[in-house]
DNA sequence: TTATTATATTTGTATATTACGATTTTTGAA
DNA sequence: TTCAAAAATCGTAATATACAAATATAATAA
């Protein structure tokens, strides 16, 4: 018996959600250039604005990101450490 | 334009082979524990003996572990250094 | 041999995830 | 006001995943 499921089962869920291609381009993206507004994600990678809303959706629900809107324009951020963490370690050098 | 997409496909990959909760939890007891039969984790688990293998037949065909057997034992560890990594970054101290 | 234990694989099915067009909301400018 | 741009949300079809029961395989002992 594992007493500690709940906890598992956060980082299991922190892991889903950046373990999606676009989801791990856009975090990847973001800790390397500190920031990004959506328009400038959708044309790197040419998928669709509905599709590239709904990954930013899932990583803004799950608490990585956040976005700040400057006029029309939303310029999100990286704002999970764990996720720094994993990062570095699936892309330092 | 992303030029690396495969690779981001790659990681994205390994990621979510182990962003689950049992498959994270074998994992993390290997990485703790250096090895494992499928006996012993199948009784912390608590899950069916099909459900535990499909979950372990995941992460070798991933190359994340390897078995031994020994007799009618199978005994595996963890063979991703990357893993290695991910898992300190989310359960160290 | 036959039986038993440990593990893997197959199969059916329920559930979850993903993609993407259409629509809506929010904001700022004319 | 009205319009256009940026981003979010909705609806839904396609695909993937998880699960457990049943079956198969591998190793050993009697």
């Amino acid at each position: 018996m594992i007493e500690d499921m709940k906890f598992l089962e956060e980082q299991a869920e922190l892991l889903k959600v950046i373990a999606h291609p676009v989801r791990l381009c856009i975090a990847r993206g973001l800790w390397r250039s500190g920031s990004c507004n959506v328009s400038h994600m959708q044309c790197c990678l040419e998928v669709p604005q509905s599709t590239v809303s709904q990954h930013l959706g899932k990583l803004r629900q799950a608490g990585i990101i956040e976005g700040e809107r400057n006029g029309l324009e939303i310029t999100y951020r990286l704002k999970d450490e764990r996720v720094k963490a994993i990062l570095s370690c699936l892309f330092s050098q």
